[in-house]
DNA sequence: CTTACAGTACTGACCAGTCAGTACTGTAAG
DNA sequence: CTTACAGTACTGACTGGTCAGTACTGTAAG
């Protein structure tokens, strides 16, 4: 029966908790509400008092790990002066994160995608988010002369997309080692842009 | 009522056609059978004639897109003696085919990712395939003198996910043009193995 | 008349979303 | 302080539309 309320907000992140340990494993459309009823040991009724439906739930939590990612990148690239060492610690940052959180990874990288018509947009929202984060730090280098001019669009793109990929081969089989990445992916991001250390 | 409709395999083919639109415009579950038989003019009878259940029709459309354009960049790389000069014609062969099929594309891409449990397994599958393909030739041009060592498995896995998400972001908004791209992205790729022309 | 297909009509499992009801917490007028 | 009403948080049995898959029939070619 109706149970007291004394975790007044608790019930809501015990909701998001349970969706994202479900959705993470079995993508969007093979989970079930009444499995995130039962590990969350709440109600159905519930979940529908705290979002509109199935849909936002998924998608609060794609927002959620987005803007962490995102701010854990933009805060290490704060701390740090010069033009392109940034790169180094935004991928440090970004790497940790997605480490620390394998789980949120999963659904940003993997379970997101190919949703259908109505993720469309998401998807792309997402995608230029971080694209556009890069295009703005490899602008900030080409104008103040730490790298040749390229074509920033492309590039920060490019630069997404190979992060992403190893990134979620690593999130999937643990291969390679978050040390090895950093020492062949980085190397391979600067020299990309002609940039020698 | 039924036809002998006198196209005896073709009713296989205006299957995947059929399947291949709507499933590259809407997504694995947002499309229905009965709008492929709409589309394709067939029964649904018909259907499960020639496949055993739709997963099985979207695979197989996944697994053909997927041969074409693995055929597609091995021909060119065929073609083409010198070591690293061939990543300029695979990257060639695979825009021109991605580019001449867009939705088979957008299929490839996008709408085979996040499907959930089971298509895990073929995502893992497919982008190993490609990766692989990559690394092959990488240590090679390794091998020959062509490029400096580097973990060629970390390399081909970057590259695939930088060639994936420019060619994505192109299929949906026809932005940047396969010229730019050439110009940008493969440049992008020989620097990022130090490879100078 | 058999094989290979093509067609139609149907079914039933499934599951997102609903809703009427319960429990508890204010709070304020009498 | 106590009764009354309102607001919030939550419950879980139930439903109704949907759609993959099935059963069965039709027919043309060899």
């Amino acid at each position: 029966m109706a149970q007291r309320s004394h975790d007044p907000r608790s019930t809501r992140e015990r909701i998001l908790d349970a969706a994202l340990n479900i959705f993470s494993a079995k993508g969007f459309h093979d989970t079930k509400l009444d499995e995130i009823v039962a590990e969350a040991s709440i109600s159905k009724g519930s979940i529908y008092f705290h979002f509109p439906n199935k849909e936002k739930l998924f998608i609060a939590l794609v927002d959620q790990f987005a803007d962490l990612i995102e701010r854990r990148a933009r805060e290490a690239i704060d701390r740090e002066a010069a033009g392109i060492l940034r790169v180094r610690v935004a991928l440090e940052a970004v790497l940790e994160t997605f480490g620390k959180y394998r789980r949120p990874a999963k659904l940003l990288l993997v379970q997101a995608v190919g949703l259908g018509t109505v993720y469309e947009r998401k998807r792309m929202e997402v995608t230029d988010r971080f694209a556009l984060l890069i295009q703005t730090y490899l602008d900030e280098a080409v104008a103040d002369g730490s790298i040749a001019p390229v074509n920033t669009h492309i590039v920060s793109h490019a630069w997404m997309g190979a992060i992403y990929s190893v990134v979620i081969q690593w999130v999937y089989t643990g291969e390679p080692s978050k040390d090895e990445i950093m020492q062949a992916l980085l190397p391979l991001l600067l020299k990309s842009v002609d940039y020698q250390d």
